[in-house]
DNA sequence: AAGTGGTCTAGACCACAGG
DNA sequence: CTGTGGTCTAGACCACTTC
């Protein structure tokens, strides 16, 4: 990644240490940092320095900034060599653009599978917009790309223009909706076995090697508002991307 | 897309302003913007908002900035909004550098698949290091993690330090022994049958959900210079990425 | 009401690229 | 050398969240 070596001006100097102080555990994940008024006086700069040096951890993803909360450690590393993810969401965009979401069933109801509560940090009691979809390429007769299976946050569980002809990401319907923003999305592949319901609906064996796509959506206040598990025949697609070296 | 609608502060409106402009052909592609001082004045701004407004431009890959040039335009519509903050390979141990690769074969010859030859632009009498490998979490008892196939550029096919105890990407000991640089990464992702030869290796029924993870490493002039084919089983491994929205 | 980050001003000096 | 963007100051007011 772009490495802090190259401090030649105070806010990324800066920068450093406060990475390496919270690195070292003076601010533990999940709790806030001193306000940057504090914290301009404790290096001694001004506080547009001060908000530049934070600046560059937020572009870093390691804190996340909120006007009349302060500043929040997300994390303590980022680890990536690579960087920029090209075409990334053109590809997500080409992908939505040319085929269809159908919604099979909706219901607004609490999540029973603990694992998936506990991963959206629903409370007993929440109940939240659950869909079951299928994906297909534009034309109808064809066997469906994907079975996905959606959770919304109930604040968003009135979310409409999802009626059969859906061509946009799920996401930014809620943003033009309800104008809350995604600003960080966590996804996670893996294979596994084509369950029994799933393989009925994409028209292949049950058992067959199946790639399953979980896309968690976060928005400024770290909190996941909907969670997207989606399940391909692993005959039928691929997941594709490029990394470029940041230089 | 990359909607800039919600502008309640200046220089989110002179953002879009611009933008708008330079979409109208105010300002070609590969021209300069005036500089900030000027559009400063033009706009009734001072030279920090008119800094923010032009930054807004800069994260969304609509111009660039150079001291001493100006800001040039790069292009007239947004080409990614969400960038790669971490790749982690989740396994049921972590996967950082608790993991070793272990060569069970090494052989210097043509590449007899046609596709993977393309795909690397290899040509009939180049002769490829082609290592066949395991790599397993720090006990050597477990089964291995996953089986990689390995296509290294003849140029590099006297590399070293593959000897057991490789904790380091094959890619980085290419880069460090020869001086190479890799500059872009293309991964493809893809769910199949465990063919028998892999699921002997790592102790798993043949046919069962494989998780397949193409890495195509490219270097400055464009050529590919290492392929990785990983074939992991489903139920062990789990590829995990973030993306954050970078404005 | 108090305190946070978000925005903005009007200056200033510096590093860098070009002629 | 001139002019560009890059950095920095010392103020100010606002929008927002929490109590």
């Amino acid at each position: 990644m772009a490495s802090l070596t190259a401090q030649r001006s105070r806010y990324m100097q800066i920068a450093q240490t406060l990475l390496s102080e919270i690195q070292g555990g003076a601010y533990p994940v999940d709790t806030l940092l001193p306000p940057e008024t504090e914290l301009s006086v404790q290096f001694g700069v001004s506080r547009f320095t001060m908000r530049e040096a934070i600046g560059q951890l937020v572009r870093m993803g390691i804190v996340s900034r909120q006007a009349g909360v302060g500043t929040t450690v997300l994390r303590t590393r980022t680890a990536h060599v690579f960087r920029q993810v090209i075409d990334r969401l053109d590809d997500l965009q080409h992908y939505t653009a040319e085929t269809q979401l159908r919604v099979l069933n909706r219901s607004v109801e609490e999540i029973r599978d603990p694992v998936i509560a506990a991963c959206l940090g629903a409370t007993p009691g929440q109940l939240w917009l659950q869909l079951d979809c299928v994906r297909r390429a534009g034309d109808p007769d064809l066997a469906p790309i994907c079975h996905t299976r959606l959770y919304l946050h109930p604040a968003f569980r009135s979310l409409g223009g999802l009626g059969g002809h859906a061509r946009r990401p799920v996401f930014s319907l809620i943003e033009e909706q309800f104008g809350e923003r995604i600003v960080e999305v966590r996804q996670h592949l893996s294979a596994s076995a084509m369950p029994r319901r799933q393989a009925g609906l994409l028209g292949v064996p049950a058992g067959s090697a199946a790639l399953v796509v979980e896309r968690l959506y976060i928005n400024q206040r770290n909190e996941a508002i909907e969670l997207a598990i989606s399940t391909h025949p692993g005959s039928r697609y691929q997941h594709s991307q490029t990394f470029r070296r940041d230089y």
